[in-house]
DNA sequence: CGGTTTTGACCTGCGC
DNA sequence: GCGCAGGTCAAAACCG
């Protein structure tokens, strides 16, 4: 199950004045690998320990040159099992393909409506772009969250709420941190 | 041999 | 100013 956050974080006063805000959210997902295959190839260039978590985090950019696309990835402390996925920035590209029938376009819609009747055995990559569009068409109600047919949980869907503090305040819900 | 991962060092922002 | 935490760099190791 995927969780979303929208860029609203507290830190991020002085990024907004200094830097280039880029768009950034955040999946939970629940999953036995770090390295979530989601249409992009990625390249890590650093870990680091992290202070809520006992588990690294890893730090990934995107293998294309032009695309400044990074993301984070890092285990919940409280479910090892729930790896908490966020990208920063947009690509400026498509994705590379999925070894299920060649190459796939972000922008075709029937490659996107999967969970019509064959789920994908991965999470979806386009879930990302589309996402991000419905980020900027609408946010300010909650967004639908898609529905990942992987082995997602079905938990806690539960209303977020991007005021919290903390790291993974606007990440995690109140009811997965602590129950 | 080229691309990726690993890992310690370095940089920066923030709170006290 | 200092220390801490998060984020990035870059050289070496690793791997196909």
């Amino acid at each position: 199950m995927f969780f979303l956050l929208l860029n609203c974080r507290k830190k991020e006063k002085k990024q907004a004045q200094k830097r280039i805000r880029q768009p950034r959210f955040a999946f939970m997902t629940k999953s036995d690998v770090d390295n979530l295959e989601d249409g992009y190839r990625w390249r890590k260039y650093g870990q680091k320990a992290v202070k809520n978590s006992p588990f690294p985090r890893s730090y990934y950019r995107c293998t294309n040159s032009r695309c400044t696309v990074k993301k984070r990835v890092e285990r919940s402390s409280e479910d090892p099992s729930i790896v908490i996925t966020t990208y920063e920035g947009q690509h400026c590209h498509q994705t590379i393909g999925f070894p299920r029938g060649g190459i796939l376009t972000a922008h075709d819609p029937h490659n996107f409506t999967s969970h019509h009747h064959l789920p994908p055995p991965l999470p979806n990559p386009y879930y990302y772009q589309e996402l991000l569009h419905q980020l900027h068409r609408d946010n300010t109600s909650s967004p639908q969250l898609p529905q990942s047919t992987t082995e997602a949980r079905p938990a806690a869907v539960s209303s977020i709420n991007p005021s919290e503090e903390g790291l993974l305040g606007d990440i995690v819900p109140q009811t997965m941190r602590n129950p």
